[in-house]
DNA sequence: GAAAAATCCGTGACCGTACACGGAAAAATT
DNA sequence: AATTTTTCCGTGTACGGTCACGGATTTTTC
């Protein structure tokens, strides 16, 4: 506990231990070329002493390059997947301190051939670790497989699959997001109805991460809330036409006490729609801190979004591969999952 | 963006400059001993060549051992202080691989001498800088004082004062705390009467953290749901019995549709009480993720809190220091408000 | 038992910076 | 103009590691 300042040094070490730097090095390093005697006797000495390698000394002398990856799909300035790359690129910063250098690759969310090109990519030229957010499944358990197979360590963020190799994962529970989500939208109030709005491609056979979010979100309000009417509605986003056909129809018959919710990060669009037909005690909930959404919140049109630090999510999946690559450090949890944050038009100033 | 590998070293900057490594480090330092047109020419360089110090290099080099004492409440595992205490805890492993080291000391704060005769002891051996959490309004102005008069930067955490020579703050927005915390008791019901439960050191002149909360908890009251009742209950926390008196009075009237809220991080002894004696609908909220009010949370006796993360709060402050003693940098923002957190039973479980 | 191979280990040159030391050049003094 | 003082700057060592290199021992081979 009382900090020492005699920090002991690789010298001390091997002169107490009748043996040259050099081979104290060996060992620290399991680098072989020492005789078990000798091994032993340093790891002792090591023990006895307390003996911790300066991480700097180490740093500077070892100019070792590494480089990690995330996969991660493409992403325009304010949209979800910005929050990840600004993440990234914020632990990238720290990194290239200790000669990791992060780099960023994208895929294309809706096609899978881009996912396996970009995969080719990465693995014709091997990086020290990998970070990924999947989309498809079968490919990201084919591209990572191969990552294993030559010893390259990788981490899921967002979400993760069910192979077990994976060295850390970085996510929010999505199944229990749904589950608050559906006690936000509905703890204390008697819906009649609820609009789950989702976008085309929920129906194609993607693997869509939000899946689970809904059933959180069906879950409680069985539970909780049986007598609540749970009309889906389907949208393309990218056709505000098509956004403001589907809403009014859905928002055609008694739209007294009712609720809208979306699993993904676009409540923005709700919210733009309820704002240009100036509905009023409409309840809206949603996902994700993006600009857009949070400006909802504070105009009134979204009451409530459940957020997650995407951004820290990624850098601390970077981290986590570089304490490793770096100090050989293993990961504390392999599965670490992010707190879910509540905001309402009151705190959301606040947030970062 | 491209990250290039080829750093550029002080070696670099020398030879561009037509000096010595020595001359470069001078101006790097500002440690004098340079002609100005020298000096002129190095800086220039720099710009060109973009140098940037090589941080582990310097560390490494310059053997200095820096020292930073953190002031703070006393406290007992698993109340409000722990918490912070944890989290300079955890800086304070980071930091000594710097060659810092960060060291607690508390203070009983209720008691002033203590305050002031553990300010007399930091003043005494003065550290490189110091983190404080201010309870008492004139004698940490008076402390703070002198720290600056000799040049150690200090920085606030939890709340702050009315000097402006502070280093930096962190901490929770306080009023607007109390304004989000009747916004998550009121909105969307009609409560009838909410009881405000203080502790009897309130009423004394001690500088409390928590009046700012209280008055954006009344702000909003008064705005959004004027015809509450809202009824001050005072205890005696460490008093068992008086606690349960007091509250027994306060409930004793049409309790009906009931609120009740506490500004420090004691609602636990409500939610204890509110188990005692079984009640039913009554909407309780609070500050602060302790453990005991996590698990208020979870066993339905509280249905709200709000929280800070104290400890990445602490830690924050010490790293601000950090960076300015070895890196000299500014810090970034001087107040740094942290987030508000909003927990309730199905959030709580990953919270940290 | 000598030669070849394998094993083990010490040496020393770095990594990029900080800073003490002492000397050269310029300025001030006499 | 000679001397002293001041200003300015280059040199060299240390910080605590990493790793290539080559030498010394030991083991294997024939």
């Amino acid at each position: 506990m009382a900090g020492k300042d005699n920090r002991v040094t690789i010298n001390d070490v091997a002169k107490m231990a009748g043996v040259s730097k050099g081979t104290v090095d060996r060992v620290l390093h399991d680098r072989g070329e020492v005789s078990p005697k000798s091994r032993e006797k340093v790891l002792k000495v090591i023990e006895e002493l307390g003996y911790k390698p300066n991480f700097y000394a180490s740093i500077l002398a070892s100019q070792k390059k590494h480089r990690i990856v995330c996969v991660i799909p493409e992403y325009v300035s304010g949209d979800f997947w910005s929050l990840t790359a600004r993440g990234v690129e914020e632990s990238a910063e720290t990194s290239s301190r200790f000669g990791v250098t992060v780099e960023v690759v994208t895929y294309d969310q809706y096609d899978v051939e881009s996912f396996r090109h970009v995969c080719n990519r990465v693995l014709a030229d091997l990086p020290s670790g990998v970070v990924v957010a999947p989309m498809f499944r079968v490919e990201t358990l084919n591209f990572v497989k191969k990552l294993d197979a030559s010893g390259v360590p990788y981490v899921y963020i967002d979400s993760k699959l069910e192979d077990d190799s994976y060295f850390a994962y970085f996510g929010m529970p999505m199944f229990q997001s749904g589950y608050l989500c559906a006690d936000i939208m509905a703890d204390g109030r008697s819906l009649e109805k609820i609009l789950v709005v989702r976008i085309e491609r929920d129906k194609m056979g993607y693997s869509d991460p939000t899946v689970a979010r809904r059933t959180g979100f069906m879950e409680y309000m069985a539970e909780h809330c049986p007598g609540t009417d749970i009309v889906n509605v389907f949208i393309d986003p990218k056709n505000p036409d098509d956004v403001r056909r589907k809403l009014d129809e859905a928002f055609a018959g008694p739209s007294e006490n009712m609720g809208v919710v979306m699993f993904n990060s676009r409540i923005h669009l709700v919210a733009e729609y309820i704002r240009e037909r100036a509905f009023k005690g409409v309840r809206v909930v949603g996902f994700d801190a993006l600009e857009k959404n949070l400006d909802a919140l504070r105009s009134g049109h979204v009451q409530m979004l459940i957020a997650q630090h995407s951004d820290r999510q990624a850098a601390m999946a970077v981290n986590a591969l570089v304490d490793n690559l770096i100090h050989g450090e293993p990961v504390h949890k392999k599965d670490n999952y992010t707190q879910m944050d509540i905001l309402n038009r009151y705190n959301c100033d606040y947030y970062m």
